[in-house]
DNA sequence: CACGGTGAAAAGTATATACATGTATGTATA
DNA sequence: TATACATACATGTATATACTTTTCACCGTG
């Protein structure tokens, strides 16, 4: 029976610091397989939910992974995938030091196309909102935000000022996102998004397309159109959080 | 009583979704402030275990704060950043069940222009590895990579094969990457990369140039053009790990 | 040898129960 | 009036138990 430390914190958390010691020194390294958790409930005198509990924990912080049936293993240390942050670009504007302004060219209630409703996930159709703003970087078109938001998320959304909250900001205060879909693709501009942003038709944009969630529900469907040569979308960033 | 729906998922991923989409929908909005464990079991008709275990991975994901002896609360929106996740090329293409073949255009050694060392942060002009390859999908060229290499990280990169390993894998096996900078743009397609894509001068193309760091050593600078028409950098993210 | 069944072992889920601990509130007493 | 205590209620932790789901190894049969 091995003793755990008699220190103040609760039993989960001697478990998890006494699995990820052995861990660290290498004492099961061997075949990166772990006790199972009725040998380490019999090791430590612990019950078995206790265990669980603390082998799920540190599942979840990316330190082991479990297989149902067969056992729980040291993860391998972390693939590699490089992440870009997308930010609210109200907020980015003002960080470079620039002065940003909104144009709403539409705010209103619609019936969804049958695509919308699809994308919506929605059972039947029922009226939505729909937002068309242009953002200004120092008198500068930058960005066409087309947004449709689901009503029963956000219930108010076409009765505010958007000239004066930024959509993105409302709608983060309004309701938690759970996921986000992002697709980003090239394309040339159409008459009516070239007029917007003041360039010529045809001439590069980027058109970042987001959906995002709040739970099982999609909350928000974004068509956001940057005009290619007057903005990028740049990211720094540091995989395992080294800073 | 209140019924969850009927579907395959566990129970408490069932009462995780009741609640978020109770903050979503603000039926709790008012003074932000949750049911308790008790009324949750009284009106969900679950076990209090269930709608704790609910409850702590929603506070552990950052959508609640629970104060011992007052209650459960909706945690204050978090400033958020989204995120894209950037795949190595040639794992999507096999992923989407296609094939992917890679051409050698060029692998050499060049002394750099005053604009690379800039860029490596060099402090006098060394030879680096400079390679161009078009990767295939199925045949039809969509991604043309050109990448400058630092020697000291990665000193064999010129003699590899990189038809048969994809770069970034061989980049990734050689050297850990504690930073990446990503920047996006749109831009018209010039003579040379119409020519490796296969589409015509002056159409879209997703910019992406990147630098990678090991330590605080740049190790790699990546200029990737994607053909606007036939690529869109992709992905859907749960900001906190609720999965 | 191939195939399928069967059972053991592992993690996953759900519940009932108990007690611990922290907070707010109301009440009795000095 | 002010302090101390009792109490109710909230979340936090720990256990015992039971059942489910998945995987794997073994074994017998064709």
């Amino acid at each position: 029976m091995i003793d755990l430390p008699d220190t103040a914190s609760p039993l989960y958390e001697k478990v998890k610091d006494y699995i990820l010691t052995n861990i660290g020194t290498g004492r099961w390294g061997k075949d990166r397989k772990l006790p199972s958790e009725n040998e380490l409930v019999a090791s430590l005198g612990v019950s078995r939910m206790t265990v669980h509990r603390a082998l799920r924990e540190l599942t979840a912080a990316g330190f082991l992974i479990r297989l149902q049936g067969v056992g729980t293993f040291i993860a391998p240390p972390r693939p590699q995938s490089t992440l870009i942050e997308i930010n609210n670009i109200a907020a980015e504007i003002v960080e470079r030091g620039n002065r940003h302004r909104s144009e709403v060219l539409v705010l209103e209630t619609i019936m969804p196309t049958k695509e919308l409703v699809l994308s919506f996930e929605f059972a039947k159709r029922v009226p939505i909102y729909h937002s068309v703003v242009v953002n200004f970087e120092n008198d500068l078109p930058v960005q066409l935000e087309e947004r449709f938001v689901n009503p029963s998320l956000i219930p108010d959304y076409d009765k505010q000022d958007f000239t004066r909250t930024a959509t993105y900001d409302y709608l983060m205060q309004k309701t938690p996102v759970t996921e986000v879909e992002h697709i980003i693709s090239a394309i040339p501009a159409d008459k009516e998004t070239a007029r917007h942003l003041g360039i010529d038709v045809g001439s590069c944009c980027l058109l970042l397309h987001r959906r995002t969630w709040t739970g099982a529900v999609v909350a928000t469907i974004s068509k956001l159109t940057y005009a290619g040569s007057r903005y990028s979308l740049g990211s720094r960033y540091s995989p395992s959080g080294t800073n």
